[in-house]
RNA sequence: GCCCGAGUGGCGAAAUAGGUAGACGCAAGGGACUUAAAAUCCCUCGGUCGUAAGGCUGUGCCGGUUCGAGUCCGGCCUCGGGCACCA
């Protein structure tokens, strides 16, 4: 054993014994309990950073863990190595996204084998591997089939002067930014997943996960949004009917007026003659897509000229276009109501339009008109102005009115979704290939199954932001697989969030070359723990939870849900903020590895702060945790020469350290089911100082035998955290027949944890007074009285009367005095 | 704009079910060892009053519940994240 703690020479043979070892393949061996622990794939940028170091470790210690409480893990990783950075890179540098991204993988590759991660590495996928992909085609060409692939127009970015489709990321403030032309915005057909036929089973499901953490459940469900009201039909003068939808119909008797959005079909019905008109559609076919953008922007609008009749009154209401109203979602169309509802208020006041308060808080008795002159109500109340339900309280009036609405024939109950459906398609040449084919004769044809994978082709020439394909004839010209006669292909890719919907359940399947997946999958699925950033609480998990509902449907999985248990890690952050390029504020992790070694980096990860929090980056606190490395080596290797002791029980003189050291331990291990393991390595770190104090003692058969019996206990409980050093030295002193991570968990021995006697706090009206040592049985008054016996507590009791005790067992003892003096002034 | 989350020493944090606030570590200050430095080890370390014993005060702010609140409730403030073509 080296005097010194050499972390490359220890990770390097610690990594030799795993690889030689096969320690990490996973088999379907059904002799032992599965543990499927994945971790969020990254995208191959080019380097690792901090935010991939976080995740993976704490993966990686949550496989361990399991492993050596034994179960049969499995962990494996991948690439999700599509997406727009590499065709951005290839723009910048002139290498082909493929070459580009190859060869970032093979660099990140070589950094995660050096951070000692225990992955099957033999189920490695990248989703850009036609290998992969195809599985992806044929699935859709199955959805397809089915109705739940579908095509209609949706918007983009597009700038005019490059003649292509932007990225939300790629517009800064409404401008491309490349060539800084305004950006517009464009209706264009795309593919869709019916996401929505399944809104009400993602909701529902939500509740079938209790080991999600609740705020990601909450998010999903906001997003779901789903919402119950009604759809009414107005009827509009020279136009027809206008259907809008509405969840506050109790509102109904206070509408002033309707807006359509700019693209809806009567405001384009209304352009005719209307300059004004058509200018405001092309000035809103500028602003962006985003919703963020959207919500924040003023709400402006114009008067189609057109009229609509209310359904109850009968009254005249005017019908404006206005920016505020998306097309896509609900009807496009609402009826506005700018005493109840704040957005209609604004634009009310912006265009004069008549304000009618019809609901009045129970406690307001006022004039109704001086409710609403500074802002709309939006609360519940009575109900005013309203004809036939002036009177009713809100909520009834809102049952009523749908009752007379559909009894007329004019409105039908209704549940919407603010889920939209998944437009998949992307302008883009980095990406898997549509699989489908444009037939001047019969239409769009999906390429049939023998002629899958669709490949993209590697050897491009990037010069534009414009994708490639449409340039490649090789690509672009299909046969028809219907009519045999000549075809375009499809060529736009897929959203890169389809292949990682999916990816979880191909790693059981991943060799499998006639299928997508297979008998495998009923193995290992679902994930029972998956880690990634809270980042992708809504997208990613929501795709990947309804893909395997479609995989479910296709009789290829099992399960209605795929991730179990979710742990959605916090940020890593430097001076406050977000580590990032365009911060400048990154720190390489590979510095960090090649100057204190794997252990130190993950041993810092993951005491730096609990999983879900952000953690801040502290260059001293990574030295810091070096620094423990190099004391517990130095523990380790004062322990080596002495000789190891017949019996393993502590005498009488160390019982109390005994103790101590069996408490820390009880807490770490029930920690590590907590996953706090900031704690565990804080636990570790007190067994560490305890036995170092043991150290000085002169050696005898105890205090050898306590001190070989604590280190064991550290090593197992860090080997999941740092598993280089801890199988090192576990193998130096010989504490079990094999390595480390094939030792049983810790198991702490409850006869070390009995105490015979307690330390007590004593409060005074809830202040800490003193504190005193009882048995651990005492009864109350035993302990009463006692307590009333201390020094310092009577002191404080003087000239006041105990009116109450309250005794906590084991924690503490507070005494409720009252001042007995009345002669204070 | 909407949704979600977080505020505890100089810093990262701990406090499991409402019961000793600040475990563990970092930084800082003092000391030991050394020709010197590095490394290592020992001591102090929320604020404040006090020679000390000890007292007062303290978990973003205001209020409430309770014998007792960092923890529960109501109202604010600040910061961070997400918002459908970044992944």
């Amino acid at each position: 054993m080296d005097e010194r703690y050499m972390a490359e020479q220890v990770e390097r043979e610690a990594q030799r014994f795993w690889e030689q070892a096969q320690s990490f393949r996973a088999t379907e061996d059904s002799s032992r309990p599965k543990f499927y622990c994945l971790s969020m794939f990254p995208y191959p940028s080019g380097r690792l950073h901090m935010g991939h170091v976080r995740n993976y470790t704490l993966g990686d210690v949550i496989s361990r863990c399991r492993r050596m409480q034994g179960f049969n893990v499995l962990q494996p990783m991948g690439w999700d190595a599509f997406g727009l950075p590499a065709e951005n890179a290839a723009v910048q540098n002139g290498v082909a996204p493929a070459q580009w991204t190859y060869a970032n993988i093979s660099y990140m590759r070589d950094q995660l084998k050096r951070l000692g991660f225990a992955y099957d590495w033999s189920r490695e996928i990248a989703t850009c591997r036609p290998e992969y992909y195809r599985w992806e085609q044929w699935f859709f060409t199955r959805l397809y089939r089915k109705g739940l692939a579908y095509r209609a127009t949706a918007p983009v970015n597009w700038c005019p002067k490059d003649q292509t489709v932007l990225a939300n990321e790629q517009v800064i403030d409404g401008r491309c930014w490349r060539c800084d032309t305004v950006v517009e915005r464009r209706e264009i057909p795309q593919w869709f997943l019916r996401i929505t036929q399944y809104a009400d089973e993602l909701l529902a499901d939500l509740s079938n996960l209790p080991g999600w953490p609740e705020r990601v459940a909450t998010m999903q469900k906001n997003w779901i949004g789903r919402s119950e009201g009604v759809e009414i039909r107005f009827e509009v003068n020279g136009y027809g009917p206008l259907t809008v939808f509405t969840t506050r119909p109790d509102t109904l008797m206070g509408v002033t007026y309707l807006a359509v959005a700019a693209e809806h079909p009567l405001a384009t019905a209304a352009t005719a003659g209307r300059a004004e008109l058509l200018r405001f559609r092309d000035e809103c076919r500028l602003s962006q897509t985003a919703e963020a953008a959207f919500e924040t922007m003023e709400k402006r609008g114009v008067d189609t000229g057109l009229r609509a009749t209310h359904p109850l009154t009968g009254a005249e209401l005017p019908v404006y276009a206005a920016n505020f109203v998306l097309m896509s979602y609900g009807e496009g169309a609402v009826m506005a109501v700018p005493a109840h509802d704040e957005r209609d208020f604004a634009f009310a006041r912006r265009y004069a339009l008549p304000v009618s308060p019809v609901i009045m808080p129970l406690d307001f008795a006022g004039d109704p008109e001086a409710l609403v002159t500074d802002a709309a109500y939006t609360g519940p109340g009575r109900m005013v102005n309203s004809g036939a339900f002036t009177g009713l309280p809100s909520e009834e009036a809102r049952a009523r009115i749908t009752e007379v609405l559909e009894r007329k024939g004019v409105g039908t109950r209704r549940v919407h979704f603010r889920l939209r459906d998944w437009g998949v398609s992307r302008q883009r040449y980095w990406g898997t290939p549509i699989p489908m084919i444009h037939c001047p004769h019969c239409g769009i044809v999906p390429v049939p199954d023998r002629d899958l994978p669709v490949r993209l082709p590697e050897d491009v020439v990037i010069t534009q932001s414009a994708s490639p394909l449409k340039g490649r004839p090789d690509f672009l010209h299909a046969t028809c697989p219907d009519c045999g006669g000549p075809a375009e292909r499809e060529t736009d890719t897929f959203d890169t969030f389809m292949e990682s919907s999916w990816y979880y359940a191909r790693y059981c399947a991943q060799d499998n070359d006639h299928a997508m997946l297979d008998a495998r999958v009923g193995h290992w699925l679902p994930v029972d723990q998956y880690i990634g950033g809270i980042e992708h609480a809504i997208l990613h998990l929501l795709y990947a939870r309804f893909f395997n509902k479609l995989l479910r449907d296709e009789g290829l999985v099992s399960g209605g849900e795929p991730f179990v248990r979710l742990l959605t890690q916090g940020m890593v952050l430097k001076d406050g903020s977000k580590m990032s390029k365009s911060k400048g504020n990154t720190v390489d992790p590979q510095a960090l590895i090649d100057q204190y070694g794997a252990d130190t980096a993950r041993l810092f990860m993951m005491f730096a702060a609990p999983p879900e929090q952000s953690l801040e980056w502290n260059d001293e606190a990574v030295a810091g945790a070096h620094r423990f490395l190099k004391r517990l080596w130095a523990l380790a290797k004062s322990i080596e020469g002495l000789p190891k002791p017949a019996t393993k029980t502590a005498s009488a003189d160390h019982t109390a350290v005994r103790g101590q050291i069996h408490i820390l331990v009880d807490q770490a291990v029930r920690d590590y089911e907590r996953y706090h393991f900031n704690t565990v390595v804080a636990a570790c770190m007190s067994v560490v100082n305890l036995l170092q104090k043991l150290l000085e003692e002169p050696a005898s058969e105890s205090s050898v035998g306590l001190l070989r019996e604590g280190l064991s206990f550290v090593l197992r409980l860090l080997a999941p955290i740092v598993p280089h050093i801890t199988h090192v030295l576990w193998g130096t002193l010989g504490l079990g027949d094999g390595a480390v991570i094939d030792a049983p968990w810790p198991e702490v021995d409850p006869a070390a944890l009995r105490q015979d006697v307690v330390r007590l706090v004593v409060q005074v009206n809830g202040k800490r007074r003193g504190e005193i040592v009882v048995p651990v049985h005492s009864d109350t008054a035993e302990i009463e009285e006692r307590a009333l016996r201390d020094e310092a507590v009577s002191r404080s009791l003087e000239g006041k009367s105990v009116t109450k005790v309250v005794v906590v067992p084991g924690r503490l003892i507070n005494i409720v005095a009252a001042t007995t003096t009345t002669t204070l002034p």
